[in-house]
DNA sequence: TTCTTTTGGTAACGCGCGTTACTTCGAACG
DNA sequence: CGTTCGAAGTAACGCGCGTTACCAAAAGAA
C-alpha cells in the first residue's frame, strides 16, 4: 500500500501546496494561452458573429452559407482565444457520444492489455473514445457478477454507443442483461446464450499451423503437452493438431498426449513424463507441441536437464506468444500467437458497423493465429 | 490484419444482420425492462411530482424537504421505468465531469498496464472514470510529440478534471503545454522543467534492500550486472547498492560491475564476463545483483552452463519483478518489485487532493520497491 | 386572532452546443 | 420598377440535468 512516501532529495524546490486556485482570471493579457472555459459564445462575440455561425464553421457544415472571409475570421478567433469544444455538451445536443465502452478483467490479465490496445487504437482511428471499466475490482471478493453489472451500468450512464466485453482466456461467458440496451460485441469469448456477436481466435487453425510447421521440419513423432482438455482452447488446438497429422497420413498417438497444469511446473512434469517414457530413437518424440508458452518454458528445462539440445534433439513449439517468455527463452521459442490486438481492433470495427446500422459479416468471427518463427524448431 | 474471418461452425444460428433498429418503441408493455432514453422528466411525470423533486431525491440533497412518502414513490418510479442518469448532462449542468485522463504509451508497455490498473482501481473507488489516451499510435511514425499533444487535447475536450502522465520506464519527460490547464501528476517519470508533481519509484531504497538481502544471506563478494549507467534507474539502484555495502563496511569493487544491454542476451554476456574473470573461491562473486529481470534471465543460463547451481553456488537477485519472467524461471527469481500499481493508485489520490484544492505532501513522492523473496537467494 | 416559521414542494434559469426556421439584403430577372 | 432568388447570417428551441429563488399550506408563537 505504498505508505512510505517521503519528499525526494533530488527535487530542489518544494512546491508543496501546488493546488491551482479555481478562481477565474477574467481578462488576462492577450496572450495566446488557452483560457479556461472559453465558450462558443465567447468566440462569436469576439469575432462579431452569431454563435450559430461559429457552430456552422466548426462543424464544417456542407450547405451552410458562410463567406470565406468570416469563416477565416472565426477560425482565427478560435485560435487566439484557445477555444476548445466541450465534448460533453456536444454529446448532449447531438445525441451521440462518440464513446464506446469496454469491460474487461484488468487484474488477472497478461493479455487484456493487448485487447485494449487494439481496441483503443482502432477507436482512436474512428474518432471514438474508449471507456474502460473493470469487471473485477481490487477490494471485491473475487470476480463477482455484481461488479460486472455495475461496470456495464456505469458505462451506460456515460451513454456509450456500444459495448465491448472482453475475456482474458477463450471461454463462454454470461453478459449482464443491461448490455442488451446497446450494440455489444464479445471479444475472446462467446455468449453462453448464443445471442451476442463475438470474436474469437481460430484455435483449430492455430493448432494446425503449429503441427504443420513441425511436420515440415521433418518430425513425424510429436508429443503434445495439453491443457485442461475441457477448455475451448485445448479442444480447438488439439483438433487442429489432428487435422494436420491426418493430412500427412499420420495419427495422434494417445500415449504422446499428456495433460498438465497450465504452468511452467506443469509443463516440466509433463515433458519429463513424455521424455522418460521412451528411449531415444525408440519411439521418443523428436518434437513437442506445448499448448501454451508457460508449459513450453517448463519443457525447456526438462529437455536441457536431460542433456538434449533444442532444436537439434527435440524441437519445441508453443502457443500464445507470451512475449516475455517466448522472446527471452534461450533459444527463443517458436510459437503460435493469439491475435489479441487484432481481435480488439476487429471488435471496434464490428461495433462501428453495428452502431451505423450496417450488417456484420458473421455472428461469430474467427481471427487467425499466426505462426511466429523463432529458433526452437 | 485478421483477414480470414469466416462464419463459425460452432455457432448454430446465423444472426447476421443483428443491427438494432434505432426506432423508438414509444409505449411498450409495462415491463420493467429499461426503456432507452428515460429522462428525469419522465420519472417526474410518472410519479406525479416536479422534476426538481426527482433531482433532489436522486442527489440525496441534505436540506431538501421531501416527505418520506414521495421520496419512496420517486425511487420506486425510478426502478420501474429503469431510469438511468445521463452522466454527460449532469457534467454539463454541475460543471464537474468526474473524469480523470491518463496519457501513456500502451504500445511499448509491459508495465503500463499495471499503472493503469492501479489508477483505474483507485479512480473507481473515488467514483471517477479514467479516460485513457495513447501517447503513441499504431500508424504514427514512432512516438512523436504530435500524438501526445493530440492526446492531451482530446482529453481536455472531454473536460477531464485532472491529468495523469505515465511513462513505462523511469525518466525525465516533457509534458505538452496544455496539460497546465488542469491539475497534472506524473507517474514513473518527472518533469524535465521541474514544475509538475511526480511519483517515482524509490530506486535507491530498492537497490539497498536487494543488496542487504544478499549480505544477510552471507554473501560479501557481489557482482553487479548494470544497465545503461546513465538512466535514473541505474543511478539509483547502484547508489543503493553502495549504501548497503557501506553499511556493512564493504566497498563496491568496480571490477565486479559490468554494464550490458538490457536484455537476456546482454545479461548472459555480462554474467559470462564476471564469472570467467575469476576462479571459484579466488575472487569469484558468490552472488549476482542483476539490475533487471531480463538480464537475470540471461545470467541464469550463464550460470547453469557452467554447471553451477542457483542459489547454492551463485545467488541471483533481480529487479523489476517482471512477473512472467521472475515467477517462471527455475528456480523462481528473488527480485525487487517496481510498484507500478501503487504508483498508479497514488497518482489518482494525489490528483484527487489537487482537484479538491488540498495541498499535496510533496512535490515528488517516492514509492517503496518491495523485495519479493523467491528461491534464487 | 394575527404573525412567524417550518414543511413540502415548484417554476425557471443556465450549462455549451446542434439544429431548424426565419430574416435581411443585394443581385438577377421579367 | 416590382418580383424572385440565392447568399449570408441570426433568433430561438431543446438536449438532460443542477440549482436558486420563490410559493402555498400547515404548525407554532404571541
Amino acid at each position: 500500500m505504498a505508505k512510505s512516501t517521503h519528499a525526494a532529495a533530488s527535487a530542489p524546490a518544494a512546491h508543496a501546496a501546488a493546488a491551482r486556485p479555481a478562481t477565474s482570471a477574467p481578462a488576462s493579457t492577450g496572450a495566446p494561452a488557452a483560457q479556461r472555459g472559453v465558450t462558443m459564445a465567447d468566440v462569436a462575440k469576439a469575432a462579431g458573429v452569431s454563435r450559430t455561425a461559429v457552430s456552422f464553421v466548426l462543424s464544417n457544415r456542407e450547405n451552410a452559407s458562410i463567406s470565406e472571409e468570416t469563416r477565416t475570421r472565426i477560425l482565427e478567433t478560435v485560435q487566439v482565444l484557445g477555444y476548445r469544444p466541450n465534448a460533453g455538451a456536444r454529446a448532449l445536443a447531438s445525441q451521440r457520444s462518440d464513446w464506446y465502452g469496454i469491460v474487461t478483467e484488468i487484474v488477472t490479465a497478461p493479455f487484456a492489455v493487448d485487447i485494449i490496445k487494439g481496441a483503443q487504437d482502432q477507436a482512436w482511428l474512428h474518432r471514438r473514445f474508449l471507456l474502460i471499466a473493470p469487471s473485477d475490482q481490487a477490494d471485491a471478493t473475487g470476480p463477482n457478477q455484481g461488479m460486472e453489472d455495475a461496470a456495464v451500468e456505469k458505462l451506460l450512464e456515460q451513454r456509450v454507443e456500444g459495448l465491448l466485453y472482453a475475456a482474458t482466456y477463450h471461454r463462454a461467458v454470461h453478459v449482464p442483461k443491461s448490455a442488451n440496451e446497446v450494440p455489444t460485441v464479445l471479444i475472446n469469448c462467446f455468449d453462453a446464450d448464443g445471442k451476442l456477436p463475438s470474436i474469437v481466435p481460430d484455435e483449430r487453425a492455430g493448432g494446425r499451423v503449429a503441427v504443420e510447421r513441425l511436420l515440415q521440419a521433418g518430425h513425424s513423432r510429436i508429443g503434445v503437452i495439453n491443457l485442461d482438455p475441457d477448455i475451448p482452447a485445448a479442444v480447438g488446438r488439439l483438433e487442429g493438431c489432428r487435422e494436420a497429422l491426418a493430412a500427412a497420413g499420420l495419427e495422434l498417438d494417445p500415449e504422446l498426449v499428456v495433460s498438465g497444469h497450465a504452468t511452467a511446473d506443469g509443463g516440466y512434469e509433463a515433458a519429463c513424463e513424455i521424455l522418460d517414457k521412451y528411449q531415444a530413437g525408440a519411439g521418443r518424440p523428436t518434437a513437442l507441441f506445448c499448448l501454451n508458452d508457460r508449459m513450453a518454458m517448463g519443457a525447456y528445462d526438462a529437455i536441457k536437464e536431460r542433456g538434449l539440445a533444442i532444436p537439434q534433439d527435440i524441437a519445441v513449439i508453443g502457443f500464445d506468444n507470451q512475449e516475455l517468455i517466448a522472446a527471452y527463452l534461450r533459444p527463443k521459442l517458436t510459437t503460435v500467437a493469439l491475435p489479441f490486438e487484432e481481435m480488439g481492433a476487429l471488435g471496434v470495427q464490428t461495433l462501428a458497423s453495428l452502431t451505423a446500422g450496417q450488417p456484420i459479416t458473421a455472428h461469430q468471427q474467427m481471427v487467425d493465429c499466426p505462426l511466429l518463427e523463432r529458433y526452437s524448431v
